[in-house]
RNA sequence: GGCCCGUUCGUCUAGCGGUUUAGGACACCGCCCUCUCAAGGCGGAGGUCACGGGUUCGAAUCCCGUACGGGCUACCA
């Protein structure tokens, strides 16, 4: 079994399909805050062997996410530089000694394969990349051709269609249905002879009958056992030439010295076979660690028609990476039970992939709202600020120039919005009033409510009356004594007198606080929304009394 | 069909045979605070631990069935 000595390493093996998936988002977080944890190492290898479905953009796209979120990989495209990955390339290092001499064969391999990774920013780890399977095709060869000589794989030359054929037999019959090894009987001599002609052939795993059950103790799900007739005498090498998912993903792990796999569940039936891959190809076999799938709100499997799934689109919904990676982390795990703001440090001094839950998760939009505006709370106005600005130039609201120009006013806003806001979207809707300048867009119900009210028109006038003394500090402690002196002298209920000024400075009966906005929208712009809110009471009266 | 996995408040979860009248969080409801909305504080409702059998003095916790859900069963990954 597995040598547990050797330097723990992970790894994240996205398939350049598609975004980033929440799924595998959260996967990721796991190997990355596992390796964190243990002081190991964290690799990204893009599993894009089809290329018909994987693309560069989809790669870099998954990088950025990955990014986004604050996950840093030692080994992989793009690696970060440093004093990390000098430490992780010693690691590396020791471990292809521990992995034994078949990895003199990819050194080989990635020296020669070296040029076209640099152009993808590929780290050189020796023995290890590159971390692109496109270009690991050498290497895969290479362990089929061990396995051909150690007689663990045999060539088959039945054709797709007979397969098929024999499938659609099984299935009418309700009889279960496994390749009937018809090619494994075959006289070596023959099938030598037959490869060698040319004839097309598949090269299957050669399933040690009398190995007995694969055994395996699962980080997460404990012990698994299946019975070796249950498996399949499975195809490692197409006919076309091209290795399959099953064969280089235990290729790949045992060549970069993984030790602990952690990935989704749907990889938990392939476990036995792989593991059989990695017997035959004499190479230890690596931890299991399986995830059970986050599902939507109907509890089927989370896809694109419950909304949001890729992390891209979270950040463009307004989300925090912070608060993301929060949310994501809870979702099978548990720190203690009772903790839910985890941030990432906190994440990595404790994640342990005992904690991880066996039971799929319904992904919950509202909690993760809710941790959102936990993380906008505590974020600090400056670091708002630089977070809300593209929301903010998206809605025309203010640029980068009027930020450097103004960066104390426009961090005035943060204690104002950051409680009243879950995602970051939501702000410019929130302050547009605030940018408005001489006057402000009001919102219909609110104007019949509040200022074609009783007294409203006197507020107004009273309020007008007291900003315009130039001798009040323009503070916002300053602004409200003022205007409570000006309700209580009105004898109006503070609640009637504040309403009716809130709409006219701010807009709506519905605001953020009232004092701290006079105070940001200056004196001059107060005034001149007081004056037009004033004179749109007197034309109603005018209207009503025609009328 | 076969094999494998799962099932604790609406949701995420704690629980590892007695300390559990099953704890926390989100959501929900109420009260307080209050210039509106939030935020915050306090309180509440919500779970016969999927169901049925065992084992045990004692089970959400162990075992076996059943139901439901999911995965795999490809020359996809």
């Amino acid at each position: 079994m597995s040598d547990s000595t050797r330097p723990v390493r992970v790894r994240f093996a996205p398939s350049p399909t598609g975004k980033l998936h929440i799924g595998g988002a959260r996967t990721a977080i796991y190997n990355w805050a596992f390796a964190r944890h243990q002081g190991g190492s964290f690799i990204l290898r893009i599993e894009d062997t089809d290329p018909e479905r994987s693309s560069v953009e989809n790669t870099e796209q998954i990088i950025r996410s990955l990014r986004w979120l604050g996950l840093n990989w030692d080994e992989g495209p793009e690696a970060g530089s440093g004093a990390n990955s000098t430490r992780s390339a010693g690691a590396a290092g020791a471990n292809s000694g521990a992995a034994g001499n078949t990895s003199g064969g990819a050194s080989a391999t990635d020296a020669s394969g070296g040029a076209a990774t640099d152009a993808d920013g590929g780290a050189a780890t020796p023995g290890c990349g590159p971390y692109l399977q496109s270009q690991r095709f050498g290497l895969y060869r290479e362990q089929l051709e061990r396995l051909v000589a150690s007689g663990n794989v045999y060539p088959c030359f039945c054709s797709p269609e007979e397969l098929d054929a024999k499938r659609r037999q099984a299935q009418i019959q309700q009889r279960n249905y496994g390749y009937d090894r018809r090619c494994r009987a075959l006289p070596a001599a023959e099938a030598a002879a037959r490869v060698q002609a040319g004839e097309a052939h598949t090269w299957r795993l050669k399933i040690p009958l009398e190995r007995g059950p694969v055994v395996f103790s699962d980080l997460v799900y404990g012990e698994i056992s299946i019975p070796i007739e249950q498996l399949d005498d499975f195809i490692l090498y197409r006919s076309d030439g091209t290795p399959t998912y099953n064969f280089v993903v235990c290729v790949d792990d045992a060549l970069m010295g993984i030790t602990h796999v952690i990935r989704g569940d749907d990889h938990l039936s392939n476990t036995p076979k792989q593991i059989l891959v990695y017997e035959a190809l004499a190479q230890p076999i690596p931890q299991f660690a399986h995830l059970s799938m986050i599902l939507g709100g109907d509890g089927k499997r989370l896809s694109k028609r419950h909304g949001a799934t890729s992390v891209e689109l979270y950040r463009d919904a307004g989300y925090l990476p912070e608060a993301l990676l929060n949310y994501l982390s809870l979702l099978g795990w548990s720190l203690d039970g009772t903790s839910t703001i985890i941030p990432a440090a906190e994440l990595v001094a404790n994640f342990s992939l005992r904690r991880i839950s066996r039971n799929p998760a319904v992904f919950d939009n509202q909690k993760l709202d809710w941790l959102n505006q936990t993380y906008i709370k505590q974020m600090g106005a400056a670091a708002f600020i630089d977070a809300v600005l593209p929301w903010l130039e998206a809605a025309g609201l203010t640029d980068a120039a009027r930020l450097a120009a103004a960066r104390d006013w426009h961090e005035a806003i943060y204690p104002l919005v950051a409680e009243r806001v879950h995602t970051l979207a939501e702000v410019p809707a929130l302050v547009t009033y605030l940018f408005s300048g001489a006057s402000v867009a009001l919102e219909e119900k609110s104007v019949e409510k509040c200022l074609y009210a009783d007294g409203a028109a006197s507020a107004l006038a009273r309020a007008t009356e007291l900003l315009s003394d130039t001798k009040l500090d323009w503070s916002h402690e300053a602004i409200e004594a003022a205007l409570r002196g000006g309700a209580a002298a009105l004898e109006m209920k503070p609640k009637l007198f504040f309403q009716a000024i809130r709409v006219a400075v701010c807009g709506a009966m519905v605001s953020p606080p009232l004092f701290e906005s006079i105070a940001l929208v200056g004196r001059e712009n107060t005034l001149a929304r007081l004056l037009a809110a004033t004179q749109l009471i007197l034309r109603n009266s005018e209207a009503t009394t025609r009328a």
